[in-house]
RNA sequence: CGGGGUAUAGCGCAGUCUGGUAGCGCGGAAGUUUUGGGUACUUCAGGUCGUAGGUUCGAAUCCUGCUACCCCGACCA
């Protein structure tokens, strides 16, 4: 491709999408002209609520066992998922590169996991017959771009991750997005000097993910983990308490209301760091592997929580497993070569969609938090055709969009009742109905999708309340 | 990977036992009606019945192989 010369037109591109106050650019639709494929029948495939409403919404459709294409509706949730984990991935010092799906079995070979791994890995040829594969995870692969510019211990710490597209190929994959083969991981690996420094490492993002999931509206509980394939000592599953869950989960109920680490927390605080991590991890958590009877029956019976849980983030420290295997080593401060020692951390942005139905939900559909809903204000037009009404909401469209609030108007010609149901079923945290009769009066109603609260509101107070 | 099941219109299903050329509800299109919680009616469109082969005058239906998908259990972000 050569080179374009910069045509006013396409300057008006960059600074419209600078100016756009979303990291995605996400902004605001006519539900008239949108892909939003919603099912008023349940399809008998989804046993839990998350894949039902998933698919009743037209969030995600599937393609193959364990396999999703993600419709607009979903994509959005998704992406403003991956926003807020990467603002807290940043504040807490990792950067953000992007590595490929497709990985030579080599690399592989050299960490010894090429013949560990099994048959989870998704194993495949190219044209010339080498051994490829599509990741399961990116250790090796990290490791490989490590070793190949880091040469000197004044280059550490440092912390990379990305967010990209995984495959396991689970013997069993199900409940949609919970459990698929393709789905989308947020993966940083963290290289240190010493067992001290990885430490550290390992309490920042151990904060990190305090913020990310509290931010996402979820209470997320560390729980001391098996390492499993990935190797380490050190090991925390972030769990998130729902009937649904998969896993058995046994917890302090102080875990339920402990304090979010602050956003102006320092993270290259070493102390402050160990504190958050000792403050977090000092009460009994454990998922049913690590269960420890005995320990667990010692609490007091009103701190007892017994519950089922979604594992949404799995954070590793490994030492120098890989950095032995691949010689990822730096010169010390003495001229020594040393391993490295590395963690590695994710989350499960595309489960995190399907949790936060599980926490988020009732019995007409999902109730998005808002951070994440995919539009953060519905507007339903009771009487598309009538003049007022009309009017009213392109007002209203205009306005809200204008102020940067993501706004999905409902412009169908179609009954109160068929709107009323969709607006609840895709879950966007306020609804205005903008109805003839109530306009008459100069009022709209607003209402919130998860108090049910309702509003008479004349449209400039709906429009002040909403932050436009 | 063990066990069980399903495959017929976009979705949910009937028809298969007893072979005769495919039907219902929802959804879609057109229209009338209705207008604050999925309105009612009329008309229309849409299916080589998962796939390959076999039996038969004739197969969605009977037989054989294959594939895909789902559920229960053991494993995982």
């Amino acid at each position: 491709m050569g080179l374009v010369a910069h045509t006013p037109a396409m300057r008006l591109i960059w600074i419209t999408r600078f100016a756009f106050p979303s990291p995605s650019g996400l902004n605001s639709m006519r539900l008239s002209r949108y892909f939003m494929p919603i099912l008023r029948e349940t399809p008998k495939e989804a046993e839990i609520v998350s894949h039902r409403l998933m698919l009743r919404a037209g969030m995600i459709r599937q393609e193959s066992a364990g396999i999703y294409a993600w419709l607009p509706l979903g994509l959005r949730v998704l992406n403003k998922i991956n926003d807020v984990i990467r603002e807290e991935q940043n504040r807490a010092g990792a950067i953000e590169l992007l590595m490929p799906t497709m990985q030579s079995a080599d690399l592989w070979r050299e960490s010894g996991r090429y013949d560990a791994y099994g048959k989870e890995m998704l194993r495949i040829k190219d044209r010339h017959e080498r051994d490829m594969l599509f990741g399961p995870t990116n250790e090796e692969m990290i490791t490989e771009i490590f070793r190949g510019y880091v040469r000197s211990y004044k280059d550490l710490p440092l912390n990379l991750y990305h967010i990209q597209w995984k495959f396991r190929d689970e013997v069993r994959p199900r409940f949609g997005v919970m459990r698929s083969r393709e789905f989308l991981m947020k993966d940083a690996y963290s290289f240190d000097l010493d067992a001290e420094g990885a430490r550290h490492s390992y309490n920042k993002m151990f904060t990190a993910y305090l913020r990310t999931f509290a931010r996402l509206g979820l209470k997320a509980i560390p729980m001391r983990a098996d390492t499993g394939p990935i190797g380490g000592n050190l090991s925390h599953e972030f769990i998130i308490l729902a009937s649904t869950g998969e896993s058995e989960v046994f917890c302090h109920n102080d875990f339920l209301s402990m304090d979010t680490p602050p956003a102006n927390i320092d993270f290259d605080d070493r102390a402050v760091m160990q504190g958050v991590f000792d403050t977090w991890t000092g009460k009994y958590a454990a998922t049913s592997e690590m269960h420890d009877a005995a320990a667990f029956g010692a609490l007091a019976e009103s701190d007892k929580v017994s519950a089922r849980g979604i594992e949404v983030g799995h954070i590793f420290y490994f030492g120098t497993k890989y950095s032995d295997a691949m010689k990822a080593v730096v010169n010390g401060p003495d001229g020594k070569e040393v391993a490295v020692q590395m963690g590695s951390y994710g989350i499960g942005p595309s489960r995190l969609v399907a949790a936060l139905i599980e926490a988020n939900h009732d019995d007409n559909g999902v109730i998005w938090p808002e951070a994440i809903a995919p539009f953060r204000v519905g507007i339903a037009n009771l009487k598309v055709g009538d003049a007022a009404t009309d009017a009213a909401c392109n007002d209203l469209y205009a306005k809200l969009g204008k102020a940067g609030v993501d706004v999905l108007y409902d412009d169908r010609d179609d009954r109160p009742g068929a709107k009323f149901a969709t607006m609840d079923l895709i879950g966007l945290p306020h609804q205005i109905i903008v109805g003839p009769k109530s306009l008459a009066e100069g009022r709209v109603e607003v209402k919130n999708r998860r108090t049910g609260a309702r509003e008479m509101l004349s449209p400039d107070e709906a429009l002040n309340k909403l932050g436009a």
